[in-house]
RNA sequence: GCCGAGAUAGCUCAGUGGUAGAGCGCGGCCCUGAAAAGGCCGGCGUGGGGGGUCCGAUUCCCUCUCUCGGCA
């Protein structure tokens, strides 16, 4: 039997991701599906740079500003909702085609998630407080206790990764090390083509430098003003530009480096999603140079599409 | 032209008579319900050129070059 085709086009913020999907979707009867942990917000157009409303008549995409920005989001959700749309789109004989920068979606989605145990308040809380009064080399010298395995993976100042792995033994009384071991994925039941677009990095970082002015000039003050009279979730509030040009709004600092922030925290972020991607050794690189427009792009990565 | 200040890591600068540091930048890495988050690691640089004093100079002295400020 053959297997059903999933597409994956990855790469850092800025590189071009979005236009090259469209116009490959157009050529293969896809449908696109958001892979970005930021692009899930309402009212969050400008900051985390989504397609236009013209590229998204051309082909439809998912995902996309679907929750409000008082709610909060995570891999989680995003695994069932992704999924749930990947496979509506195969019953009705579209091509999936994951597009996005955030590398965590994209591996729970192609390796899987392990079994469910989601977030607890109360245990949060207290483990929260007890960071607050005694440390956190206390709560690792717990966590070495009760799982030495996880504690010897995780750096002992990594107070997150601390949090969640004694959050998941108190809650289930299984050790985390145990259950990341068990996690299915679609690999075995799907055929995947997994792309990445990258570019040498100064081309890519001028990029990113160009997109933050560009958003400036389509107006991400006003939506940001707008955007802050809501409450933020703590998910929504980490967009790259909100908590830097808070500082602008409060007076700290101009506006002139409020925006260097953006460009600086940006051009950090897409060397960490680059570190994540590099030791997928399924991505199928592409490297893009500035001439390249993106349907030629498009072109290139449909010549590779042997199934 | 004269007077003053300076010339040290890509940038801004600190410091010391026994061959150098800090911030930023930059690079590498980790990652399973906050992931655009969070965490870790990385600095041999002709100490502007030349000469002198000294066991030894980036540090003291002389000189040249350049930069900045002031005066003409």
């Amino acid at each position: 039997m053959l297997k059903k085709k999933i597409i994956f086009l990855l790469g850092p913020t800025g590189i071009g991701k979005s236009a090259v999907a469209v116009s490959l979707a157009k050529k293969v009867n896809a449908e696109i599906i958001s892979c970005d942990s930021m692009q899930v917000y309402r009212k969050m157009d400008i900051i985390t740079s989504k397609v236009t409303s013209g590229q998204r008549k051309k082909v439809k995409h998912h995902l996309l500003g679907v929750i409000d920005p008082e709610q909060e989001y995570n891999v989680a959700k995003y695994r069932r909702d992704a999924l749930a749309i990947c496979d509506k789109l195969l019953a009705k004989g579209k091509i999936p085609l994951f597009v996005g920068g955030t590398g965590l979606y994209y591996s729970i989605i192609v390796d899987g998630l392990f079994p469910a145990v989601p977030q607890d308040k109360a245990i949060r809380a207290k483990l929260e407080k007890q960071l607050k009064l005694k440390g956190c080399k206390y709560l690792y010298r717990r966590l070495v206790r009760v799982d030495s395995a996880a504690a010897a993976k995780i750096h002992q100042h990594d107070t997150r990764r601390i949090i969640r792995a004694l959050e998941v033994y108190l809650k289930t009384g299984i050790r985390i090390s145990q259950l990341q071991k068990s996690r299915v994925g679609l690999g075995k039941d799907y055929a995947l083509k997994i792309f990445g677009l990258n570019s040498k990095r100064q081309s890519l970082y001028a990029a990113i430098d160009r997109r933050v002015d560009k958003m400036f000039s389509l107006g991400l003050i006003n939506e940001l003003k707008r955007l802050l009279k809501h409450k933020l979730s703590r998910t929504a509030k980490c967009a790259i530009g909100i908590r830097e040009l808070k500082g602008c709004f409060a007076g700290e600092y101009s506006l002139a480096e409020g925006k260097r922030l953006m460009q600086r925290n940006s051009r950090h972020y897409a060397k960490r999603q680059l570190t994540w991607f590099r030791k997928d050794k399924r991505i199928q690189w592409i490297n893009i140079n500035k001439t390249e427009t993106p349907a030629q792009i498009a072109l290139k990565l449909w010549k590779k599409l042997s199934w």
